[in-house]
DNA sequence: TAAAAATACTCCATAGGTATTTTAT
DNA sequence: ATAAAATACCTATGGAGTATTTTTA
């Protein structure tokens, strides 16, 4: 698993939408589709499934979700605490 | 930044010791060493002296060790959590 | 049938390896 | 003098791209 997974996955979560995601993080569509599979493959669950204008969330998806943001914003605070000076609260 | 950068970084504190923790890493001493590097250039800071048999922390990298095993432990979690279907506490 | 996901390849950036040199006590 | 970090160079894995096909409501 990698911080680039978690990233993408957020942002296909958001959007509902692979292609519209990749466009929004500037890469393609099939390396997003790729390391959304490896990151299901990875935890053993799936996350999302197809509908018709895209994908939509799955309970295991929901529950990565959240997790996802949390980690992502413990790094966002490392970043900053190590550039202030300032230890985790 | 890299999750692996993350684990590298709390094993090279622990052991004190490049060497030592490349070993224990199961990878050679000197990509461990540039990994390390590569994190204290994006950090902007410096989180190890060397010293005559290894490296000490300086305190930046105690501050950025804190918060890295907090997200290391998130990440384990989240594993954990789609594993069996629970959400974030 | 149409919009979007999935697949099949190709390419290249970078993570990792080996060998060697430099540093600091 | 010695132990360990730092550098130089090479290799290969996997992450990203383009083109195309398959899926599903």
């Amino acid at each position: 698993m990698s911080l680039a997974q978690i990233r993408y996955f957020v942002v296909v979560a958001e959007e509902g939408n692979v292609g519209r995601a990749a466009r929004r993080l500037g890469v393609s569509q099939p390396p997003l589709r790729r390391q959304i599979q490896g990151l299901e493959e990875e935890l053993g669950a799936r996350l999302f499934e197809r509908i018709p204008r895209g994908v939509r969330l799955l309970p295991e998806g929901a529950v990565f979700l959240a997790h996802a943001r949390r980690i992502l914003g413990e790094v966002d605070a490392a970043v900053a605490a190590v550039r202030i000076g300032r230890p985790p609260t």
